[in-house]
RNA sequence: GGGCGAUUAGCUCAGCGGGAGAGCACUACCUUGACAUGGUAGGGGUCACUGGUUCAAUCCCAGUAUCGCCCA
């Protein structure tokens, strides 16, 4: 870039060259810094932690966008703003990254390592490669206060969940229970419901005959998980069912394993599915685990942590054969239960079947519904208060229809196991003694007091290994950030925040967790409103997903476009409820409309606008310089509103219009002739109002375009500072102008009627042709003696005159009640004319028809809001006036 | 099965009780002293269907069809 003479811009905007600087300057003095105005309204945001180990992708692109339109124009406000940043630690995919890496490189395992120097590996990674994701916010323009930036893993953040984790306990709402839990038998650990993904799998439906033990036949049961027969304690019908009545409170004799098991009566059972009766392993599946519970049914376990058979339990101690099944992967064991009960001619059937199968979603492996001791948290007295807190209004969802997702979640809430047999995480502070005492305490030091106060002797202690969810430590997110337990002044200052914005599907993992967290520790809900943002999806409607190959990389749009277009478009893009198809195409657009700005912004420095100042847009006094103001004040006040709504697409909508449409399509264009002409104190006026009116829509538009408009911020005159920290435009609805808003409104229909004209009579585009004013009123005819200039330019016209009677050969058009003629003897073509303007004549036709359709329907008249009835009798008149001068100018062409 | 949502121009989508809109694409013309990443003009819609409420329905209500998402 050439930078000779600073102030010159180049011709074509380069986001490239200028984003990565502009960012480190805004970054280096402090404007992203909360406490900048003390004296001004907190409002903050707490960022929804990305993971540590990932990366940009579009929905945080999106999500991160909305967030910093809302910083930046309350920063403009001038609200305090802190948007508090950070990330998680994200404990099994963070593990799972540095295992593998272990692997790649051919170390040890962490098993090998052991504990303490896995950790340190980790904290190792997290320090060289764990915050890509923090670059690449700042990439996208986020105006995060990084000097506050958090992890969930630091010691404050740690501090804190080590508090709740204890006050929970103390209080009753921590405990330890063994109940089933989604075990994922490849990473070793329980994870959570949510961490589930159901995919469809092509199976089969197996019929097995299950031997009455009274020798009196057999019971049918149908199965998708024949190994899991094993472990069956009870075979369920439904209490109903004509067919089994006469079975129940029978027993059955468990092939393969031998075991007597009774047949009772269950309202699970389906009639309407497989055979009707169904085989109960309770340890082994949720339904018939309370299957088992309601009819006192044992659990009785066959896996291992892997998933492999384990006949350990004392209910297979009679079976003959155990040592053939144990240690068996369970797939390799469903094949050989199968076959074996062929062999003992007790399958009856197997059909084709296609059915649901839990997967983890990190590992891809079948999740195994497994019965171990785990820590759960008793999320349903902690929800009630969460719950009342949306119900009366204290936090509000955006748009809110969402809160129908959020009661159903929390009405149906289950005890939320918070353990994870991982390392990385907060390790569970809870010791146990010898005989199995459990003593919960912060420190090891308090558990050991607890623990001699108990035994009454020093007793030695060994921690529990697990770890708690990653989500444990989020919920506290914004309190703990805040800089909770500690009493620190931004905690008062901060909470509650003002506003989170998410996707839909974190409502359950981490909105709802919040607000319990929230309310329970600080009294007070986390946030006022909750803003749903929508799903990204790719320009076909799919889901993004690796496995599809449909993702877009944010990254590479901003590459290509700049920062500035990609945010337009997502912002543009966001309308409420529903999802975002993206097409690059979007984006290219929104970069050319950065290019608009950038080109208007050189046509001002070309005519001497930047160095204008002193505009006082109450004291315009031209119609064009009134004009702008008033439209500065429409576009300020529809953007104001929209962002205050959470209507981005509207706002962004507003700022386009009003820089491409008002600003650069007319408002330059009319300004054009006076900028170039001789009238000095015009000229001075237009010139300065030209550069008020730029400096209004960079202040619109920069939440939106942060860098091209501080840009040209920097480039369009002598700035006090940046652009991000000046003031948000509140101008009074007063500088509205009617007179100068009707009369510049007027000007700009002469000139597209007349280029209508012109373009349907096909007059060349250069030619000059004279106008001719028939009938034009006082008004009028004021209106093109001071415009004339800008009217002849913008028309093409050579000159304008009047006359009483329209020159033969005229094209004409109606304007009000003036009919302009262009008298084009020479080049007209008659018919064309004829069928333009009976074209004209048809579309006022059909106005009038609906409109006297309306004023003849007396139910109309007597019961429409008068202002209606008024409005529409004054089109009509329009209407029939412009009809009647239209069918004129017809009769004059023959 | 339960819940939520969608159906408006060729495409992507706004609007949501009183004059059908935008961007892209398309057609024609235009390199004019900001901008061809541009300008000017234009074509294109029984607002899914069927009923109902209303003086008035793309908009509200009910049903139908198709599609999508979430939870079982």
């Amino acid at each position: 870039m050439s930078d000779t003479s600073k102030n010159t811009l180049d011709k074509t905007y380069d986001p490239s060259a200028i984003e990565a600087a502009l960012y480190a300057a805004w970054e280096d003095d402090g404007c992203f810094k909360a406490g900048r105005e003390p004296e001004g309204k907190p409002y903050t945001i707490v960022i929804p932690p990305p993971n540590v180990t990932g990366s940009l992708h579009m929905g945080h692109a999106l999500n991160n966008t909305l967030q910093d339109i809302l910083c930046r124009f309350e920063r403009m406000r001038g609200r305090d703003v802190l948007w508090q940043p950070g990330t998680d630690h994200a404990g099994i995919a963070t593990q799972m990254v540095v295992e593998r890496q272990l692997a790649e490189e051919g170390n040890a395992t962490r098993r090998d390592m052991g504990r303490d120097a896995f950790i340190a590996r980790v904290w190792k990674w997290k320090e060289e490669s764990g915050s890509t994701i923090t670059g690449q916010l700042r990439r996208l323009g986020a105006s995060c206060d990084w000097s506050r930036e958090r992890f969930t893993m630091d010691d404050g953040l740690s501090q804190a969940v080590l508090k709740v984790f204890v006050a929970l306990y103390e209080q009753g709402l921590i405990y330890k229970d063994k109940r089933l839990v989604n075990w994922d038998p490849g990473l070793l650990t329980a994870i959570s419901d949510l961490e589930v993904v159901q995919k469809e799998v092509n199976s089969h439906m197996w019929h097995f005959n299950y031997p009455l033990a009274d020798g009196s036949g057999h019971i049918t049961v149908a199965t998708t998980r024949p190994e899991t027969m094993l472990g069956d304690t009870g075979v369920a019908v439904h209490p109903e069912d004509p067919r089994y009545q006469k079975l129940i409170g029978k027993h059955v004799v468990l092939p393969i394993v031998g075991r007597e098991i009774p047949i009772v009566a269950d309202e699970y059972a389906d009639p309407e599915q497989g055979s009707g009766a169904v085989k109960i392993t309770p340890a082994h599946d949720f339904n018939d685990f309370e299957v088992g519970k309601r009819c006192g049914l044992e659990a009785v376990n066959m896996l291992d942590q892997r998933a492999c058979i384990d006949l350990s339990d004392p209910a297979f101690e009679a079976m003959v054969g155990r040592d053939e099944w144990q240690g068996m992967d369970r797939f390799a064991a469903r094949k050989k239960i199968v076959v074996t009960l062929e062999h003992l001619g007790l399958v009856d059937k197997i059909e084709d079947n296609t059915h649901m199968v839990p997967f983890g979603d990190r590992s891809d492996k079948v999740i195994e519904p497994w019965l171990t001791d785990q820590w759960y948290v008793d999320a349903a007295t902690l929800a009630r208060p969460a719950r009342e807190a949306v119900e009366d209004g204290r936090t509000k969802f955006v748009p809110a229809n969402w809160d129908k997702t959020y009661f159903e979640w929390m009405n149906n809430i289950q005890p939320w196991c918070i353990s994870r047999q991982l390392w990385w995480g907060h390790q569970i502070p809870a010791w146990y003694g010898p005989g199995g005492e459990i003593f919960v305490a912060e420190t090891e030091a308090v558990a050991m007091a607890k623990a001699e106060a108990h035994f009454g002797v020093p007793t030695e202690l060994t921690r529990d290994e697990d770890v708690l969810d990653t989500w444990f430590s989020s919920a506290l997110w914004p309190f703990s950030t805040l800089g909770w337990p500690e009493d620190a002044p931004e905690l008062a200052r901060h909470y509650k925040t003002d506003v989170l914005v998410t996707g839909f599907d974190i409502i359950f993992f981490w909105v709802a967790r919040m607000m319990m967290a929230g309310l329970h520790f600080m009294d007070e809900v986390p946030f006022h409103t909750v803003y749903i943002h929508a799903l990204v999806r790719d320009e076909k409607g799919a889901k993004m997903s690796k496995s599809k190959g449909n993702v877009i990389d944010p990254l590479e749009l901003c590459d290509k476009y700049g920062a500035d277009a990609l945010r337009f478009t997502l912002s543009a893009m966001a309308a409420m409820g529903r999802d975002i198809k993206l097409a690059e195409a979007r984006v290219e657009g929104y970069r050319n409309f950065g290019t608009k700005l950038w080109n208007a912004a050189r046509f001002c420095e070309m005519n001497g606008c930047f160095a204008a100042g002193g505009f006082d847009p109450a004291k315009a006094s031209l119609p064009l310089t009134r004009w702008i103001v008033g439209e500065a004040v429409h576009a300020q006040n529809s953007v104001t509103q929209a962002i205050e709504a959470y209507r981005f697409n509207d706002a962004a909508n507003g700022v386009y219009q009003f820089i491409w449409n008002n600003f650069c399509d007319w408002y330059v264009e009319l300004a054009k002739p006076v900028l170039q002409g001789e009238d000095g104190a015009a000229k001075a006026e237009v010139q300065a109002a030209t550069k008020w009116a730029l400096d209004h829509a960079l202040r619109l538009l920069h939440p939106f375009m942060p860098f091209v408009t501080e840009e040209l911020w920097g480039k369009t005159g002598t700035r006090d500072g940046y652009l991000m920290l000046d003031h948000w435009p509140t101008l009074p609805e007063m500088l509205v102008d009617d007179e100068a808003m009707a009369e510049i409104s007027w000007l700009i229909n002469a000139i597209t009627e007349i280029r209508s004209v012109r373009a349907e009579m096909n007059v060349p585009a250069g030619a000059q042709v004279p106008l001719v004013a028939v009938d034009a009123g006082a008004q009028t005819q004021n209106r093109l003696e001071t415009t004339g200039d800008t009217l002849r330019r913008l028309a093409r016209l050579a000159d304008i005159s009047f006359a009483d009677t329209v020159p033969a050969g005229s094209a004409q058009t109606v304007l009000g009640e003036a009919t302009l003629a262009l008298p084009l003897a020479d080049v007209i073509d008659i018919a064309a004319e004829r069928a333009r303007l009976q074209k004209e004549i048809g579309k006022t036709e059909g106005e009038i028809k609906k409109l006297s359709g309306k004023l003849n329907n007396e139910g109309f008249l007597a019961k429409a809001p008068e202002a209606v009835v008024a409005e529409n009798r004054a089109r009509l008149d329009e209407e029939e006036a412009r009809r009647d001068k239209l069918n004129s100018a017809l009769a004059r062409l023959a």
